[in-house]
DNA sequence: TGCACGATGAAC
DNA sequence: TTCATCGTGCAC
């Protein structure tokens, strides 16, 4: 098996604007150690969430006890369960009390992901995640993103969030990113 | 204490 | 387009 070298991202990566952060995560590593098995996942498409100015975010209506995790520090999984049946897996941003985070939307499959990866819900499916992990720190040893040694390059495309249509003009905000081309993203 | 509704996915 | 399915937030 090829090995790829990766080196894990340190606090300080999500300590900077949301937008900035949200485009610098795209073709990163995502890591779980679940129960000694390695699954691993590159970022194809991301969503950047602005903290609580933001009508579609979660922490636009204020700290209550789901998005605590959101108002925390950074560099930590804010995992929430959506439609009764899925989990989202949320990278906070920014200082604490900012409330920003970035919602990971798909993956590319690169080991030990059972099925598919995109869409937010798949992602936590396909690594298993669930809300065991809400407020873990992306530091640990069993959750973390690694950005590998060698840098490649892609384009970035720019396009509105998904089912965010109730937020104004915040839904329509270009606040989407994916790799130009991927064939792992969730939505064209 | 009750209830309307979603940062979704899959089937039809 | 419709449905499955339930935690959260807010109204009473």
């Amino acid at each position: 098996m090829k090995k790829i070298a990766m080196k894990k991202l340190p606090r300080s990566f999500y300590d900077q604007d949301t937008v900035l952060v949200a485009r610098e995560l795209l073709g990163k590593y995502l890591v779980h150690k679940d129960n000694g098995v390695k699954r691993v996942g590159r970022i194809v498409e991301v969503e950047a969430y602005l903290g609580p100015h933001d009508r579609a975010a979660h922490s636009a209506r204020g700290l209550t006890e789901r998005t605590k995790v959101m108002f925390g520090a950074p560099g930590h999984a804010y995992v929430y369960m959506i439609y009764g049946m899925y989990h989202c897996l949320n990278i906070v941003t920014e200082k604490k009390g900012h409330a920003s985070a970035v919602l990971l939307r798909a993956l590319e499959p690169v080991k030990n992901i059972t099925g598919r990866a995109q869409g937010p819900g798949l992602i936590c499916k396909a690594l298993n995640i669930d809300k065991r992990l809400n407020g873990h720190d992306l530091l640990s040893a069993s959750l973390y993103i690694a950005e590998p040694a060698t840098t490649e390059s892609f384009k970035i495309i720019r396009r509105p969030r998904v089912g965010v249509d109730y937020a104004g003009h915040w839904a329509r905000r270009l606040l989407r990113f994916y790799i130009k081309g991927d064939p792992f993203i969730s939505k064209p």
